[in-house]
DNA sequence: TTGAAAGCGCTAACAC
DNA sequence: GTGTTAGCGCTTTCAA
């Protein structure tokens, strides 16, 4: 099947080559009569529009790049970055935009990655994951003024639109929570503290507890980098210092701390509680099911491609933020349950 | 910056426009002299070439397609699919493409979406996911002589280069060994049967009981459709028929298996062996530790990279075929360990 | 080695 | 409503 140009197929249906392309982008400006003899041409033909050449004098491609500016292992080990990436897949669909994927692997692979994603004249924007506070592609972005939103908070907000939840308000609320149960010793494993996530984090947690007239013990808190072996590992660290509720701050750190604690011989939540963050498919399954503050990841991808789209169709002032709303969800690893009786949830 | 075009460049640098093309790519084919005085020129105004209108005169992009040709709740929750994507997507990078990634995720948005991975001009070539007997993707893209390569074996070999892995003599494998451990009533729980996939490994699994006269009893084989949700209540379903031993498709599956097992108060290996195939992760951190089949998926990721690029530099002729071996890995489900001293494995 | 010029296949402004 | 035409920005022969 030999390719055709708009050219051929406007010659084998007898009219001229902006008719065709009218029928092909906006069918209702072009006569009823004329309009079907050309259907019916690129029907018999085949005909496919070269995407190419169509972005090329369009200047337009409905192409959005996503770039995951971590640790590579970590995208597609931790369940975080399925769940977003489906997130953005599927309003991507909606839009008919297609997806391209930036992802490295190792540091000598970044900097090719971002000259990819960065060219020009292919992609109309990107979604990026960069929470990190010293991540040199935001001024990269910057400076090429390429419309981008961020998922995540970046470090420095200005002129830049993004996505969030509210981290700081869901680890309050997951500290609050084992707070008002009654533990005494809080502990909280962390990110790595060059994410803005879990900055923001670690500050909910540390709120709680002065709120509440808690101590904040350093021996408490532990950092982790969001693998589940870090979470296995900090668990291990804290054990010594006798926690009785640990705040995790992400769903798959926690699953390693749960491991943890029953190699230690401890019960969930009898000797140790803990609450998660994400609310993952993976919390659900926990043994015990995880207690964890829910973010709509899936959404949060929703709206990085929205406000993209809006960004594209608008311009890039002023920069958008939307701020999403967590919510704690109880299940097995929080002890509510013993509290059952007249306790604060009611 | 005000984006520049190639024109512009060859005029600040006083040379012509095709030199300034040769130096961004073949630079070794311009004298010194223009090359340093061009290279400045570019460096200083931050020239970026114009990936569309390259593509359009090159007749190449660099830039594969990935379709995902399977139900889209599974692809970012199974994490074979990651596994998978990264292999993919490593290997791109090392090739210098660039991946767009072409998932569907309701029934309605499947023609669409293939609209956009099949349209010409675009993509140099696709990877595809379709084990399934009948999609419609694989005749499309021979129709539109697409070069191709897909992951798993499509049912219609004819000119259809591939990767795959052994499944038949890996199911094989996995049953086999669990007969030699003394296991009378070994079940199966397969993929469904509109996949090559379940069908190679449901072959595997008739093909060792046979061998070892034992009966293959239709109780015994239950469907699943790889969702772990569906391994646990293919389990439910197998119980009341009394196996000693499972092999099961996939580690995924065999996790809710296990917890099916687990709620009927039953041991693993103790009232019931487990087998599974894949050797994903999430088998080694499994409860206790999953016997597997371990299949190459990330390199088979690779693999399908670069048959695709060789694919695209010598032309469709003859199809390429590469089926990657797979490997028995022991581990806690199997009961192997009680049957140490002096057993087969020695 | 370098430059001139002819496309690559399409969109969109404009004129009819 | 339709056709004409001028680009979109680059690669790539072909001569020089």
């Amino acid at each position: 099947m030999k390719k055709l140009t708009l050219e051929e197929v406007a010659k084998l249906a007898g009219v001229s080559r902006a008719t065709v392309s009218r029928v092909v982008n906006n069918p209702e400006r072009v006569s009823l009569k004329y309009r079907e003899r050309v259907l019916k041409v690129i029907k018999e033909t085949g005909y496919q529009p070269n995407q190419a050449a169509r972005i090329l004098a369009s200047q337009r491609s409905n192409i959005i790049g996503l770039i995951i500016s971590s640790r590579a292992d970590l995208i597609f080990t931790d369940p975080y970055f399925a769940v977003l990436i489906t997130g953005i897949s599927r309003a991507c669909n909606a839009h008919n935009y297609t997806l391209a994927l930036f992802v490295f692997h190792t540091q000598e692979e970044q900097e090719q990655v971002y000259q990819r994603a960065l060219g020009t004249g292919l992609l109309d924007g990107l979604i990026v994951t960069a929470d990190k506070i010293t991540d040199p592609l935001i001024p990269q972005i910057a400076a090429r003024e390429i419309p981008a939103v961020y998922v995540g908070r970046p470090f420095d907000k200005t002129n830049t639109s993004f996505v969030n939840v509210d981290n700081v308000a869901g680890a309050y609320m997951a500290a609050s929570h084992l707070v008002r149960l009654g533990y005494q010793r809080i502990a909280t494993i962390t990110g790595p503290m060059s994410s803005t996530t879990s900055i923001d984090r670690h500050e909910g947690y540390i709120k709680a507890l002065t709120e509440r007239a808690h101590a904040v013990e350093d021996d408490l808190i532990v950092c982790g980098d969001f693998t589940r072996d870090s979470g296995y590992t900090a668990m291990r660290q804290l054990l010594p210092h006798k926690p009785d509720a640990v705040f995790v701050a992400t769903d798959t750190m926690a699953l390693g701390a749960i491991q943890a604690i029953h190699e230690a011989n401890l019960t969930i939540p009898g000797d140790i509680a803990i609450v998660g963050f994400d609310d993952l498919p993976s919390a659900i399954i926990a043994d015990p099911p995880l207690t964890t503050i829910r973010q709509p990841v899936n959404q949060n991808g929703r709206l990085a491609v929205e406000m993209l789209i809006d960004l594209l169709e608008t311009g890039p002032d002023p920069p958008h933020h939307t701020i999403l709303p967590t919510e704690l969800i109880i299940r097995a690893t929080c002890g509510a349950i013993k509290f059952n009786s007249g306790n604060y949830l009611s």
